[in-house]
DNA sequence: GCTACGCTCTTACCGTTGTAGTAGGACGCA
DNA sequence: TGCGTCCTACTACAACGGTAAGAGCGTAGC
């Protein structure tokens, strides 16, 4: 239960909170842009069953409106996405690597951050060793 | 339609056949090892649907069974695997690469290869500039 | 030929996700 | 004080994924 399982369209709404704090259904719903964007009470739906798994609560009230805010961390979720997504892939981490490197996609920027990142990494590991 | 979304267990399925080319219901069933495989109508509701999906296909029979063979490919799958993971992070490649490095589970020869991928991909961007 | 075993097909059920309608309470403004 | 608006709470429902049982048919061995 600490870690509950989000589906997509949760965790966009998750992202508003996490990236605005404390906010409102109709504030959420408005966030994800004039241009099909779920109905009020869809999102009323999901703000209700995040509720449930205790990703968010109710902090407090402005008039009769409920003000949710997170109570799960961004990174909670997101490392709970990853190994999701890794045990797509069998768990094996460096094919899926691969597949996302191969993918494309990637700025020349993006690829220097990796480097990076890998380069301070394998530091790292062998500081350990 | 090109291309259907495999869930989980649909892709174990598939990862039978393309590791082992046509195979029988049973021989994928049995596949899984004994300890805990979901019972043989349970993989075969799957085969069936992955077939209505058009992911599979009945290449011919060996008495009255029938052996499947993939349609899509692997590769085709993991694309779209990838897709899928990418659009929950909203898109954005960087992040990813950045939470699957840190979530760890790379060995050094992983960090490795992925450097490689990274430093060829780097050198043909530049070719391409 | 009869029987048993394996395979096919059909049907069903539950949980989750995405979608939304509706009823009714509360609030603010005229 | 009454009307429109907004929010809540509840209900509904279809698609999908995972699970599997049950009926029936074909084949192989006796």
């Amino acid at each position: 239960m600490a870690f509950p399982k989000l589906s997509k369209l949760e965790l966009q709404i998750m992202d508003v909170l996490w990236n605005n704090g404390p906010t409102a259904i109709r504030d959420i719903q408005e966030s994800f842009g004039p241009k099909g964007r779920p109905a009020y009470t869809t999102v009323q739906t999901m703000v209700y069953r995040l509720e449930t798994k205790k990703a968010l609560r109710r902090a407090r009230k402005i008039g009769n409106a409920h003000i949710f805010e997170a109570v799960i961390s961004r990174d909670a979720a997101k490392a709970r996405l990853v190994d999701e997504f890794l045990s797509m892939f069998g768990g094996r981490m460096q094919p899926v690597m691969a597949q996302l490197i191969e993918a494309g996609n990637l700025s020349p920027a993006d690829v220097a951050d990796a480097e990076k990142l890998l380069r301070d990494l394998a530091a790292k590991k062998k500081k350990e060793a």
